[in-house]
DNA sequence: GTGCAAAAAGACAGGTCTGTCTATTTTCCT
DNA sequence: AGGAAAATAGACAGACCTGTCTTTTTGCAC
């Protein structure tokens, strides 16, 4: 059983920091072990003894990332709105304040998705199991606005959303985040 | 100069349309080129000579299998549906019946654009400008229909199509498109 | 039918990658 | 302070990658 000191945790967090950075703004593929490991100042061994191998790392990247971006973004978009119907379109005044920064290359998860070709990857089912947290988040705001059915219209903000990642991605243009937020905005008129 | 005979034709498009397949299901870098030619039973230096490198022919591969998916995917889309407004949600229909199939792994585009970190990379160059041609067709097709902001709804469209193919890439569930279509067809009632 | 250009076949260099192993040093706990 | 445990440093194996080069074979064009 491997004893958690105080260095050996200090490790794997300048490990998950480091990778999570590399592996967002270089790709999982593209960014050597080596690489993370430079410059995390760490020693190879310590990455072996912590994670299993570099898609244990992967995995434990995508998840922590993840699960603190998603909690800031709620936060966000809780802090930008009070009324709840506000709020759902407040999503995409965060996105579009996001994306060139943050999120400049996109979402960590479906770049996962994009570098794991085979579906029935770990790390597929991974990435399916937090973005379907993620719609319940966007369904449970359409929830308290009240809409006639939140669960097709948290679906459709997903799509929206994700929509507005990919077309920011392509064009490099954050006003896909408008774009959808206008979507939105008539959709929800009726 | 290179003299173009039969069999160097013959050769160039194995190799292209050998290229484009394992390129869209395995992905650009995880393809090695000794697998491209192994299933297209060709030598190395044939490769060498068609194209520039492996960035040369991933190019080719992009240009022209995209120009050739759009042209289909027009083609369906017009098949489908003679009035206008009817073509807008008619490109839904068609990409619920493509995604299980020719487009399981999402779009080669956006997957090189994950692929390729870059955003100076000519590859990237590459993908904007044949998106933007798409996001034109869809543009086009609002101005055959007469809605109020043609351009605006060109990029609307663009962003749920986009977003449909992601969501499908993450979810294996080709109700994403249907998901979209019900969005524009909201969007479209006022 | 013949000659030449291009394709086939494969060796090769130089680089990168993951993961293992071995010493050596550091740090923490008793 | 001493001893156990873990981190560091780096060599190493084995695999894979791209791109070049050489030799042999093939097929097209005249």
């Amino acid at each position: 059983m491997a004893k958690t000191t105080k260095r050996t945790a200090e490790a794997r967090q300048r490990l998950l920091e480091t990778a999570t950075r590399l592996f967002y703004e270089e790709g999982y593929h593209a960014t050597g072990i080596d690489r993370v490991l430079a410059e995390a100042g760490t020693a190879k061994m310590t990455l072996y003894n912590q994670f299993q191998n570099k898609e244990g790392l992967i995995a434990e990247v995508i998840a922590t990332a993840n699960d603190a971006f998603c909690g800031a973004f709620a936060q966000a978009v809780a802090a930008r709105a009070d009324d709840p119907r506000e709020r759902l379109l407040a999503i995409f005044d965060v996105l579009a304040e996001w994306l060139p920064g943050p999120m400049k290359r996109g979402c960590p998860l479906l770049n996962a998705a994009v570098e794991f070709p085979d579906p029935a990857h770990p790390v597929r089912a991974l990435v399916e199991d937090r973005k379907r947290r993620m719609m319940a988040y966007f369904t449970g705001l359409c929830r308290e606005a009240a809409v006639p059915d939140p669960d097709a219209l948290g679906e459709e903000i997903a799509v929206l959303y994700h929509g507005a990642l990919a077309w920011f991605l392509i064009t490099n243009d954050p006003s896909a985040a408008r774009t959808a937020r206008r979507t939105l905005e008539v959709r929800l008129a009726p």
